[in-house]
DNA sequence: GTGGTCTAGACCACA
DNA sequence: GTGGTCTAGACCACT
């Protein structure tokens, strides 16, 4: 279990983020219902409120449902998913390339050494 | 400061990777003393042993030079310093495709979304 | 002061229903800074926690900027604000609409109802 | 149950109007017998001689008629009935419009609103 | 059971 | 001072 949550960004946040990634991975399936607000908390040793903050920020971007009484589940929207697959991807590189540049690689640099890894990778597929 | 370390790898390869980056940012020049293995340990609320093995691993890999009763200095052979340049940038490039990979993207994907992204930005260079 | 609630609707939502009428109303003109949820609380008598969640609500819908450290603002940006002004008046219509349903009234009577009635007034203009 | 009162308006008057909408809708037809001002203090949680005074400024408006030793009942004057069921669509609307005008819109806005609403709703009748 | 709201009170970051 | 986060615990509405 990776349990543990970073103190410079909010908890509720590091959830969410946690959690897009499992549906990104396909850990979590359109149609999947999410642990209880309380079970979550549980597991993640986290508050239930905290927990249903990360729920309704999840709603607000249309990445999940709650049904009153019932749960909260992963949108079928196939859409919106998409969405975020590619937002993600955005946030992800945006990350890898400010930390290359506080690095003090230069643009060229890192998409030539991203080309070069990537087609080193395909010769040898295995380690 | 960013002195916390994660639980996954050890101690002293995080801090020399640590100490790696700070020289390609330019933090430390090469020539330049490096904090001597207790005050080390102190900014880094390390064990001084921890710092020593540190440096003997920066040591071995021609990025630091140990003076006997002098101290720890950084390397003044650019070829060292370019290879250690060349691959920390793999290593960091391969850090992040696995990530990727694990999020279920495909080397397509990362390679087009990376170009668009530094295009884009060379557009909007700021805001 | 209007200073009481409804136990139908969340206190959160009816304060930003509020909000975004003295806004309408000019009461809070763009720019202009809401009182701190501490205060805010006071005067509602409201936990300040509520207020915050107020707040959040509206930052969602771009009616209002937070400023850490300085407070919650008014947006400038008349877009928003025309859209609020139109998005409100569709509720509002829409609820008088239902409730003149409930009590039996047809769309005809309604609709010839309030051109009477605004023919009327504008004739004798004074009460 | 609706068995709540605003603070603004005296209980009798608030009664008064829910009973004339209660006949509006049909909920109580020409010749039905109102509760006993015991059974409706009770149900309404209001003291009897409030709704006594109820009873009797329906009487007055000719919308209910006091047999002795039989009850109130609901008249069977479809004049009255149509006055009432004007003299009550133009309150509404008065209401109304005194509420939008407070709230910053023209009569023209609301008299478009109010159309173009009735003509969506018509279109796509539900949901 | 489920999620949703609210409170009280604590601690943090920003300015 | 400001807003932002988090917790603990209570109560509600829906199923």
């Amino acid at each position: 279990m990776t349990d543990t949550f970073h103190a410079s960004k909010p908890i509720y946040f590091q959830l969410a983020e946690r959690i897009q990634r499992q549906i990104l991975r396909g850990e979590l399936a359109p149609g999947d219902k999410l642990p209880s607000v309380r079970e979550m908390g549980i597991q993640s040793s986290v508050n239930p409120n905290t927990v249903q903050r990360t729920y309704r920020e999840l709603e607000g971007m249309n990445i999940v449902e709650t049904k009153r009484g019932q749960g909260t589940f992963v949108t079928e929207d196939k859409t919106v998913l998409d969405v975020m697959r590619n937002s993600l991807k955005k946030e992800e590189i945006s990350r890898f390339v400010t930390g290359m540049h506080q690095m003090g690689y230069t643009d060229r640099e890192i998409e030539s050494g991203l080309t070069d890894f990537l087609n080193s990778s395909r010769e040898e597929p295995k380690q």
